[in-house]
DNA sequence: TATTTTATTTAGATAAGCCTAAATTTTTTT
DNA sequence: AAAAAAATTTAGGCTTATCTAAATAAAATA
């Protein structure tokens, strides 16, 4: 059974990995937990003892399986917490972190799932975010095509729908991967051609056909 | 700001006082708490530092004004929240004590009155208890045991005094629930057991040990 | 490439709570 | 009142999670 801040450090990492499950480094970890990078080195080793993560000095932490499925389910407490302080409490969106920071500690399975029913199974937090069910899933994402978003909406990649070596090498070329950060800027209409911002960097314009190769998604 | 522990001293300090706030021992507040004498004293000398107990080296322990200022909104958390988990998440009452022990230590005076707001502002825990309002104060109510009567009086169950999982299945088994009428029908002098009849009903005798932890009231 | 800067890890302490074993005080029994 | 038993405290350790300061590795820059 794994004490509050193992829960703490195991959510921190999770949301620091993002989509890609990219490795997280010490400092990172150290600035979203409000602790120094020393106390993160020590606790990460502990983690890697208790299979909880993987790491290798100087190269970053991933969450193990077993890791994951701890996260997810905090986070589903976090979240399903939220819902009930919003709906049920009538809290403000903009005071309930704090306590379900706390909240999300609690250790009762049974709690939760009566919780969730109480509640009506909700699929999002206040705040928009999806609620992992039950076996730690996220409800399955929308997925768009890049030509069917709005001028100033941001997405992600996370897939594409044509695989030949000219398409990718292009991808590689622009800079865009898996899980990059897409913005869109501009849509001229008289070819169909997108102008967005990729990882909030370089702006480029890309041709109706990449377009429609590409897989994104809102974010996660 | 005081830590959980603290706040479980705090409440067992105030439990073993009694109503006529006797120093409690070491070795009562021990075996309360599931923990070995010599911490109990560690711990109390530390409470003593922080002004929440007065505590002399081998003559017991009592809580000051702070103290019992926190235990009591310990105490208040605790049972607000078994009216939650009871009225609205649906819980039995004999399966509560565990998941408002952890929830009685959440920190948020804010979040505790919505809390009460909720619940719409409940006088008694499902055990009967008196919940403390925010001022620390017990509503008053006349309240007496059931080896307390008279042959012949019918009363009301209105909570018990001990909540260990053991009693509450026998009470559940013998089809003793809040709000139950007893009847007293006989008392037996050599062992001070009951007979009475349950809900105009089943009749059967109760130990005096029972009848002692019966919290019962004449009127409803 | 050499040097500087930044990131990370190690070493050594600290505080809270807990433990066992031994010492001491209080209470009970003879 | 003396001896035995019970209750309590002290001494010395342990674990978790934290910190500061120093050492080392990696990355960035000249």
């Amino acid at each position: 059974m794994q004490t509050s801040t193992t829960e703490d450090y195991l959510k921190a990492i999770f949301k620091l990995s993002g989509p890609l499950k990219k490795g997280v480094s010490t400092n990172a970890i150290s600035e979203e937990l409000s602790t120094k990078a020393s106390s993160v080195s020590d606790m990460v080793k502990k983690l890697s003892d208790k299979k909880l993560v993987h790491y290798v000095k100087y190269q970053g932490t991933t969450l193990t399986k077993e890791g994951e499925k701890i996260a997810l389910k905090v986070i589903r407490k976090h979240r399903l917490w939220e819902v009930f302080l919003v709906e049920k409490l009538k809290f403000g969106w903009d005071e309930i972190h704090e306590i379900a920071e706390q909240l999300e500690h609690i250790r009762s399975p049974k709690l939760i799932d009566k919780l969730d029913a109480h509640l009506g199974f909700p699929k999002n937090d206040p705040h928009g975010d999806p609620i992992p069910d039950k076996d730690g899933l996220f409800p399955k994402l929308e997925e768009f095509k890049l030509n069917e978003l709005e001028i100033g909406e941001t997405v992600i990649l996370i897939g594409v729908s044509e695989d030949s070596k000219d398409f990718l090498n292009f991808l590689d070329k622009i800079g865009l991967k898996l899980g990059s950060r897409i913005e869109i800027l501009d849509y001229f209409n008289f070819d169909k051609s997108i102008k967005v911002k990729i990882n909030n960097n370089s702006v480029l314009t890309l041709s109706e056909l990449v377009a429609k190769n590409l897989n994104i998604s809102k974010e996660n």
